[in-house]
RNA sequence: UCCCCGGUAGCUCAGCAGGUAGAGCGGGUGGCUGUUAACCACUUGGUCGCUGGUUCGAGUCCGGCCCGGGGAGCCA
């Protein structure tokens, strides 16, 4: 007999077929066990009947306990009853191993409680709506790319002598040497764009950063494109279609976990291009209006960009931002050189930046002061600088904060609940 | 690092005028042929975060510490 996966139900109807599982709930009423199997494609009911199965089987059916792992032979029947639309009617079960008292239940918890235990908070059906939200929005960044003619390059994780101060940089030891875990790929995404023209790379980035916020964590995943001969304005057309085309491919493909969510679809639906860019100096200007009292050349923190994202139904660009809050590496604006050419989109509903990036300085000159001027030291940078002295050229690029662009997509709070083992800064377990 | 809130049964919480601990859920037992976080009855369940103090008496008041949550700062 076929074993087959909830998801795949419809295809069996009328056929008998076995379920492998776990118990997810269940309820019982005299002579009738109402078994909720969960495969991890999905939950359907599994009904046993006193008057179908011998008697140890029913006796066996009424003595699981939740998320024992079972298996169930069983036909396929419509039921306009059932949520999925088919259910059960078991023939055959069998326990694989009789779960202890599970601690969550399906009633409330709360987040500390949780985190203590998502290992098996997996398990439950809204983190399967994030967690499966997370691979299709992993899957559209890659297909789109991939699709576009860029390469994927994988930076280094490990990486020498800090290039910005060491306080947020996790230090480790590397046979007796300092190394640092990566804060982000693009240097090396520079390296790799002078050999193949459009790349990206795609991991976990660290930061020791000491933030108790909705938007940070201690290590999450970044997309990071890098291309030759691309300007602010082309690397803004790249983020804004790449953007365009995540929240498209969730539509298409996750609505049914975003209605498990009860995002507001329609909010996702407004997600075409163009979409709005403002400058830095027009973002002042809002803010101004909405009562925060900024003056130019201040960085925006949390408030400011909450605000901000909340005046746009969709992802907002600002650009040129003040050359004095940015890193080394930016390009200034030739028209007005106290800005740079870089760029933040702020995604809508208050949910902040998701993505950073720009037009990088490929002047060698300029870059040696640049680095001079924050006081970095020179001999670190000698690899990249030579970038600069073999065939140079304009290049720009970005970096997708992964979590966060999940948090926005789900409409969740937090976005500890956006990667499967959370890093936060009080938690390192499970 | 700073500010605010919290820690009582396995879970979510109540208990505050200081007088010896309670509900719902979960677990257990029994009942019910259609349950959807099922329901009904009975039942089980506690180092009140730790520590010192005030008091005849502290879950309750005070000090210190630990842990968690929310926020700020920080944040290529």
């Amino acid at each position: 007999m076929e074993h087959v996966y909830v998801s795949d139900i419809a295809k069996y109807e009328g056929q008998e077929v076995i379920l492998k599982g776990w118990l997810y709930n269940k309820r019982s009423s005299g002579k009738l066990h109402f078994l909720q199997l969960r495969d991890g494609t999905g939950i359907i009911q599994c009904v046993v009947f006193k008057g179908d199965v011998p008697e140890e089987i029913f006796n066996l059916a009424d003595k699981i306990t939740q998320e024992s792992s079972i298996i169930i032979q069983g036909v396929v029947r419509a039921d306009k009853r059932s949520p999925i639309g088919y259910e059960i009617g078991v023939k055959g079960l069998k326990v694989v191993q009789m779960a202890e008292d599970y601690p969550i239940t399906p009633k409330e918890h709360g987040v500390a409680f949780l985190m203590e235990h998502r290992h098996l908070w997996l398990r439950s059906t809204r983190q399967h709506a994030i967690l499966r939200i997370r691979s299709e929005i992993i899957k559209a960044c890659r297909s789109y790319l991939d699709d576009n003619g860029f390469i994927l390059i994988d930076a280094p994780i490990f990486t020498p002598a800090a290039c910005e101060g060491t306080t947020t940089l996790f230090e480790t030891d590397y046979f007796g040497e300092k190394a640092y875990l990566t804060q982000s790929g693009q240097l090396y995404m520079e390296a790799a764009a002078m050999a193949f023209g459009r790349v990206y790379c795609f991991g976990p980035t660290f930061r020791a950063e000491k933030s108790k916020t909705r938007r940070h964590l201690t290590e999450f995943w970044m997309v990071e494109p890098e291309m030759a001969y691309y300007d602010l304005n082309d690397d803004m057309d790249l983020a804004e279609s790449l953007l365009e085309h995540i929240v498209k491919q969730v539509l298409k493909n996750k609505r049914r976990e975003l209605e498990t969510l009860e995002r507001d679809i329609s909010a996702l639906e407004k997600i075409e291009k163009p979409f709005p860019r403002i400058t830095y100096t027009e973002a002042i200007e809002i803010l101004n209006k909405k009562g925060m009292t900024m003056t130019w050349g201040d960085d925006f923190g949390g408030d400011e960009e909450t605000v901000l994202s909340k005046e746009f139904e969709k992802p907002v660009l600002v650009h040129r931002y003040p050359l004095q809050c940015k890193a080394f590496y930016m390009k200034a604006d030739p028209q007005d050189p106290r800005l740079a050419l870089c760029v933040d989109v702020l995604a809508p509903e208050g949910y902040g930046e998701i993505i950073g990036g720009g037009q990088r300085e490929d002047d060698l000159k300029t870059l040696e002061q640049k680095i001079r001027e924050h006081n970095l030291p020179m001999e670190a940078f000698k690899w990249y600088l030579d970038l600069r002295r073999y065939g140079s050229v304009p290049h720009a690029g970005f970096g997708l904060g992964i979590e966060r662009t999940v948090a926005w997509i789900c409409g969740l709070h937090h976005v500890r609940e956006t990667i499967p083992f959370p890093r936060l800064m009080e938690r390192i377990t499970p």
